[in-house]
DNA sequence: ATGGCAGCGTCACGCTGA
């Protein structure tokens, strides 16, 4: 199973690459952030003539997310609200949804940004964070395995970011925000990127501003986290900076991970004997 | 220290993102 994750920055006017990037890659999933349209307007049509079911949770002009499959999807949940009934505001914004896709829970998050680290913005996305640890909470009680991905605005080491000495505590690389980070991941997430590749130089993200792509000045903030039953069958992790670009570009580009899922009948019986 | 680029909503430019 293939499942990938990508930041469109408006998935109207990302539309035809979307679309171009799925028939190329074929992911079974493709998790999509800041699709930036209200649900009656998202482009459904499109994904299904590809043969991908939609889940959608978006808004009008920010935030909002999708889950697109071409493998069965249930029981789609919606906000965290969906598993803690005193979410409250931190539910309002759309930037939160899962599917239960051959057994494994898909969440898609949308972390927010923060804007900077005296803004208001900022300790809404602490709180956020602290929200989502509850959230995972209650998602490990329902035992499925888990593979949460999307675009967490937090470089989470000095080798996500393309210059450590200057952005290292700065917004999306404060110590704050690492630590929430840590916090939601405990001992159960692992970083799928990181059990294939070590070095620094790696980035999904890169400002449309200051030349930072023709520069080569990114981050790796967007991530996929794997439970330790999907983590043991990954057999790659690639981010995919092809799609950076393209002409009229989003910001972000593809993560894509590669699980050997479901476990082989075979080998299971093996374990058995 | 600041703005730079892009999308949206609604039609001139402010808000938001990262």
């Amino acid at each position: 199973m293939r499942i990938a994750t990508w930041n469109v920055n408006s998935v109207r006017t990302r539309l035809d690459q979307v679309v171009a990037w799925l028939q190329h890659d074929q992911p079974d999933v493709l998790c999509l952030q800041e699709t930036k349209v209200a649900d009656e307007l998202f482009p459904h049509a499109a994904f299904q003539e590809l043969g991908y079911a939609t889940a959608i949770s978006g808004q009008k002009a920010y935030n909002g997310v999708a889950i697109l499959s071409r493998l069965p999807m249930e029981d789609v949940q919606i906000g965290f609200g969906a598993l803690l009934p005193d979410a409250g505001a931190l539910s309002d914004q759309k930037r939160v949804i899962s599917a239960l896709v051959e057994g494994v829970r898909v969440l898609n998050l949308y972390v927010p940004n923060g804007s900077s680290l005296t803004s208001d913005k900022y300790g809404y996305k602490l709180e956020w964070l602290s929200c989502l640890k509850r959230y995972l909470e209650a998602q490990e009680e329902q035992a499925d395995p888990l593979c949460m991905v999307g675009d967490f605005n937090i470089g989470p080491e000095a080798r996500d970011l393309y210059d450590p000495e200057r952005l290292t505590g700065g917004i999306m690389a404060s110590e704050a925000e690492r630590s929430a980070l840590r916090e939601v991941l405990g001992e159960r997430l692992v970083d799928a990127f990181r059990l294939f590749e070590q070095e620094a130089g790696h980035w999904s993200w890169w400002d449309y501003r200051t030349g930072a792509w023709d520069n080569d000045r990114g981050w790796r903030i967007d991530h996929i986290y794997l439970s330790e039953e999907l983590a043991e069958c990954a057999t790659g992790c690639v981010i995919d900076r092809g799609p950076r670009g393209n002409v009229q570009p989003s910001d972000h580009t593809p993560v894509v991970v590669n699980l050997a899922w479901p476990p082989d009948d075979g080998e299971e019986a093996d374990d058995w004997l």
